[in-house]
DNA sequence: TATATAGTTTATAATAATTCTAAACTAGAA
DNA sequence: TTCTAGTTTAGAATTATTATAAACTATATA
């Protein structure tokens, strides 16, 4: 099914998130990060693109549980963009968007290329647990 | 039905948004507007806490037109946390926002009390339309 | 003030994204 | 090879939201 030297790290990662190496689950893999660009996409995009190819024909519910398994794995990182859909990233270092209201699409924004200089400290009891900025953009 | 000084105002506030002031846009705006500090809701607890009073009743279709008419005249500023549901807020001047993940609740941060030092260039034809961040907090 | 009409409200249906269910299937331990 | 827990799948259910269309109402104007 797969025909990838990046096999072997696909199991690993797989295996290490307590996740049987299933032919599924490698598609999905080969799909998501056999590639050199970071990749933005949303599971209905996701579903189309991986159900194209005529293949292997991948149902839609393992498409959701296998993107949600990765993004609490790490493996995935999930954007908020528009109240609507949920947006995925293959770039799972910290680091910000843009994301262009027009086209629907992000783009990165390199972590050292906004600089907060002054950020509030949290309320008694409560941590940051994220500070990734989205930038929304339009013509 | 409304007793209240800010009667005037809301009438106008409808007015000048091409709303006529009817029974229901009045006891909405009642509930928003009459209030000393920053609200922040969603269309669930809004509608929850007006039709609590047992008073007059008002259909969801209608809590959602109005909310959604306040934001497009600019009476009432849309927030993005999460995937799943609008948050709405009825500070409308440009500011950042703290959201608690376990209580889902959002509290203000003053525009100033964030410093971005360093922003990127949008691409080439795009502006910035909204440039707050939400700070991700938990226990 | 009475009438006409465009705007509004409402219950309910429809839609879109997502999650759940439960039966059929499969990886991998023994 | 067998067994079982984990997985996949089609389809149902759920949640937030939007659309529909009939009944109602604000208000312009006769
Ligand atoms: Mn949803
Ligand atoms: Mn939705
Ligand atoms: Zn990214
Ligand atoms: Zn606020």
């Amino acid at each position: 099914m797969i025909i990838s030297d990046n096999l072997k790290m696909y199991v690993q990662k797989l295996r290490s998130s307590n996740l049987r190496p299933t032919k599924q689950r490698l598609n999905i893999c080969q799909f998501l990060f056999d590639r050199k660009k970071t990749f933005h996409f949303t599971v209905e995009t996701l579903n189309k693109k991986i159900n194209k190819n005529g293949a292997t024909k991948i149902s839609l519910a393992t498409i959701y549980n296998t993107v949600e398994a990765f993004t609490s794995a790490g493996y995935l990182k999930e954007i908020l963009t528009s109240k609507n859909k949920s947006y995925y990233d293959t770039n799972i270092k910290s680091h910000h968007h843009f994301y262009d209201e027009g086209s629907k699409e992000l783009t990165d924004i390199h972590y050292s290329q906004i600089k907060l200089s002054k950020v509030p400290v949290p309320p008694k009891g409560k941590k940051i647990k994220n500070l990734e900025v989205v930038i929304r953009i339009q013509k």
